[in-house]
DNA sequence: TGTTGACCTGAAATCGATGTCACAAATTAT
DNA sequence: ATAATTTGTGACATCGATTTCAGGTCAACA
């Protein structure tokens, strides 16, 4: 444990002298700073960072909190990750399950001055709850919010559903069947929103088609098609909540012995990893842009800059399903 | 911020009483004990992480160097996450991209106490580099290694393999193409004896066909199709790397318009998220309790006690590609 | 010659906790 | 009654850095 003690007397200096010579802050003789890097050098010198933790009052370490590190999420956390890192920052990892008890754990850990500053990707807590810990340091999130102190980067999904939409339509199909994900949250707001604006575009009935809400999964995507199979004439296409609800679909239309896109299309949302082995037709997004947008906004409000944000935007990638 | 100064003031007693009536060590009258965590209570006091980080010399703070959070690394990932949190340890993340230099920054926050221990779940650097610095702390891998200082946990390949080749020989395939990964790992060296043995031990012939090396993605599983399409009769049946190229295969045997599994059969690896919506035979492994065995080693080393670790065992899952 | 300011240095305070130590009071043992 | 413990408490040192402060030297300038 060699300490900066240790090097100021191999380099026959006070601390201070040490501290100024390794910083370059303040007024140190050449000759001293010289006996003390070789100093440093020999004894392989590299300081504590509790200490300097403890000092300044600054970790330059930020807590991400999501309930997994799956799919979308691991994209958000390598963006946010690397432009972290790129930036001197080093992230701590909160897992929580969506377990508000283990939200709670993460924002004690703010407030303890283990991390800087936090980023929730997704939680259940109270917005209240969570705003009240902002005196501690700044807060974003992914999850789309509105609060004046708790920043969020969402993805605005009334334009990546109308871009799924106005393929859809552009392909042919108009009996458009929506997949919806769950009802309380402000994207599944948006998109209703895309779909009725849609509508009233192409003068579509947007009652035409019955829409599923609360889908998520394959199973859901599984279950949507066999519904229909039961319950009158399959759609021509389903905009999906997302690409592994648009999977089971897929996977459940070849089960059958159903052809895709010609009996009905499908087209998901993210892009994810399988989307391309599956030749699914999707929205894609950069998330890890997004997340370096996470970044910067709370750079920005720990080191008082203003670091500008990347703009981002949906785009279709057209595979086999559409 | 509330110091232990003030809660000491507020209650009327010195630091030390309150560090003692909150820790539980040492005596304190029930009197002040009260006092104590009444003005705890009313200040809403938290101990401050770094000042007791410099004291102890102990982070609980635990560092995870992977080249990027995706595929079976989230899942180790994940697992180890939660064996840390279920313990009171942290996890903060490295992401290196398979950059040495990054890989030592990893090593030097160990050095510089920012984490009192490391797992590394693949890396590049020199064994011996790595070695050098469990004087500092702890440091475990998952990648497959040789050394006594650095304690790996990694999955026996050749049972998993051996699983793979006997249910293609169960299932009737008697001309078998291996498709392994990079030939440095020792993981291709346990499926290459695991491959000779089971030749051995059905009398069949190792070299009746050709096998591909340093193979990974799905791109990968396309190129071997459409080779073997030109060069001869494709075999009955592929030993993967991985899903990733298994998915590859699959897929373009779909557009080549070949049928799955009579024209040949597949057996991915890994058993990730996507293998299921692709119905995909492949080999399941709990990478997530491997990642909780990685972490019971590291509370071995650190708190001096003796978890036991988790036997963990490979199985098949069945699916519609054999 | 006196004043000013730049340059240089180390002692000491500080960040916020823990833990040792000395000492006093209360309790128990002899 | 005296000795030996147990209980209870605060002063102070410590962890390892940074930073303020006071004081010193030295050259330039009025």
């Amino acid at each position: 444990m060699t300490n900066i003690k240790e090097i100021a007397k191999r380099a026959g200096v006070s601390p201070s002298t040490v501290s100024r010579a390794l910083s370059g802050k303040g007024y140190v003789s050449e000759e001293k700073k010289r006996r003390v890097l070789a100093a440093a050098e020999e004894f392989d010198y590299a300081p504590n960072l509790n200490a300097l933790s403890l000092k300044t009052g600054i970790t330059r370490r930020l807590g991400l909190v999501a309930p997994a590190f799956i799919e979308s999420v691991s994209l958000f956390t390598g963006g946010f990750v690397r432009a972290a890192e790129e930036n001197g920052y080093t992230v701590t990892l909160f897992m929580t399950g969506s377990d508000v008890s283990k939200e709670l754990e993460a924002l004690e850990a703010l407030r303890r001055k283990q991390v800087d500053a936090l980023v929730f990707v997704m939680f259940k807590s109270d917005l209240s709850l969570i705003a009240s810990y902002t005196k501690y340091g700044p807060i974003v999130s992914w999850q789309r919010i509105i609060h004046p102190d708790v920043p969020s980067v969402f993805m605005n999904q009334y334009d990546g559903y109308m871009i799924a939409l106005e393929h859809l339509y552009a392909r042919g199909y108009r009996r458009i069947c929506n997949i919806y994900g769950a009802p309380t949250r402000l994207n599944t707001q948006s998109r209703i929103d895309a779909f009725r604006d849609f509508c009233a575009k192409y003068e579509l009935d947007p009652c035409a088609c019955p829409s599923f809400d609360d889908m998520g999964n394959p199973s859901h995507g599984e279950q949507i098609v066999r519904w229909w199979l039961e319950n009158g004439q399959i759609p021509d296409a389903f905009a999906t909540t997302n690409d592994r609800v648009a999977a089971g679909m897929v996977a459940e239309a070849r089960r059958l012995g159903l052809r895709i896109p010609e009996d009905f299309a499908v087209c998901g949302f993210d892009n994810l990893d399988f989307a391309d082995m599956l030749d699914l037709t999707t929205i894609h997004y950069p998330v890890n842009e997004q997340a370096g947008n996470a970044f910067s906004i709370i750079r920005n409000r720990i080191e008082h800059i203003d670091l500008p944000l990347r703009p981002l935007k949906f785009h279709l990638v057209q595979r086999g399903t559409t």
